[in-house]
DNA sequence: TCATTCCATATTGTTGACAATTCTGCAATC
DNA sequence: GATTGCAGAATTGTCAACAATATGGAATGA
């Protein structure tokens, strides 16, 4: 949590504040107010605003000017948005995967496959999260695209702020099984096995999203009235 | 350039720095001192290095900690890679643009298009960059879709940024007769064509950068050895 | 002559205080 | 009873000074 200086720094802030909305103890529409959290992780104000502008910048909260910052509500709209800009990104990712992978990147990839199995098995909430999202992210850094990383990047923060408003179970679904199919499609270079296998878990994600209503997990009436 | 107070805000000391790299007269590799920069627009240096953390955001500016901020130096890797994915994304945005079209949104797209024909005619150059990729950013945003007018909104300032350090010819031939092709196809909901039309914009566009070689317009040692 | 060390300078990073704005509770008014 | 106006409190925005770090050149020694 902090550094040899005893302080903690921007991403580690932005990473608390990514995870505390993924596992739902942060809500949608909560304020973010840059004093408190400036005491909770005992920094200065300053900090804590380069912090809140990255989470900003990845569309986890809403800076509204003279206001504050508060945690992102998205839209059914948007949730679907986000959904469909990925079906098309992740196939290009496997598709560029599959016209080759070095050993090491198989390697990498096998061993992140791993980690999620020992998550899940142990059913230990905060990792699985972070692993399942960072699979998607690894196979986009795995194709050496610096763009289509960063894209990927955007795509998984704002899934996780979705996956957070609207998932329907409790359990995560994308698990490592899923993604263990897709790595070894792709290590046979099996364009077509990969492409599938990638849109219907994508599917299957968005499948345990009940994404028919607008869900109002805070109770801001300034916010539900906008 | 300055509001009520006199004060330049973050959005133009950005939009200021960004035209100036799109016009080549900022060039890869340079340093963008704060005190230097907050002397120039005669605002404070916190304003500079919030305005420099948009830039880094959108890929203009490196910031490197405790060395400063350069402007970008695109790899020939990345800057294909910024088309690849834009084949992709604007192929969704104009699929999406093909299931119908509003009159008004119609209206828009036409007159954006008038512009970029008057500011060709009257050949200003600061006018012709903003607008060029304004349209493309204006597709995006027609379709609703925050998070596709997010990432059009990304890869448009990179693409400036490639264009200004690999093109070639001195006319800007991303002109507006094959945008205007592109919003006629459009408007008659005719998904092939438009499609169509786009990809070959897109390859007329990369046709004339020349990504054969690494450029190094900056004249700085350091960097050029880095 | 070349490499290395050290110090002065320049630049970025951080902090705490102050200014501007917005929110909240209460009272006065219709 | 509901609404408006106002003052105090809370919150964000801005700034200028100070601390930490990196740079570049001179001095030193092989």
């Amino acid at each position: 949590m902090t550094d040899q200086n005893g302080a903690v720094s921007v991403e580690q802030i932005v990473e608390k504040v990514w995870l505390s909305i993924a596992e739902r103890r942060l809500r949608p529409g909560v304020q973010l107010k840059e004093e408190q959290m400036a005491a909770i992780f005992n920094v200065s104000r300053a900090r804590i605003r380069q912090a809140l502008a990255t989470l900003q910048r990845d569309g986890l909260v809403m800076i509204i000017p003279n206001r504050g910052a508060f945690v992102s509500k998205p839209s059914v709209e948007e949730a679907r948005d986000v959904f469909f800009v990925r079906r098309t990104v992740e196939r290009c990712v496997v598709e560029r995967l599959c016209k080759g992978i070095s050993k090491a990147d198989t390697k990498r990839l096998r061993e992140h496959v791993a980690k999620e199995r020992i998550a899940n098995a142990d059913d230990i909430t905060t990792d699985i999260i972070k692993l399942s999202g960072g699979f998607h992210l690894l196979l986009a850094e795995t194709t050496g695209s610096d763009f289509l990383f960063a894209t990927m990047r955007d795509l998984i923060a704002r899934s996780s702020l979705i996956t957070a408003v609207y998932r329907n179970t409790n359990r995560f679904n994308c698990g490592p099984d899923e993604h263990a199919e897709i790595v070894e499609a792709i290590v046979t270079n099996d364009v077509d096995k990969a492409t599938r296998l990638m849109a219907h878990h994508l599917e299957h994600v968005e499948s345990e999203l009940d994404l028919t209503e607008i869900r109002d997990l805070s109770h801001d009436l300034r916010a539900a009235l906008a």
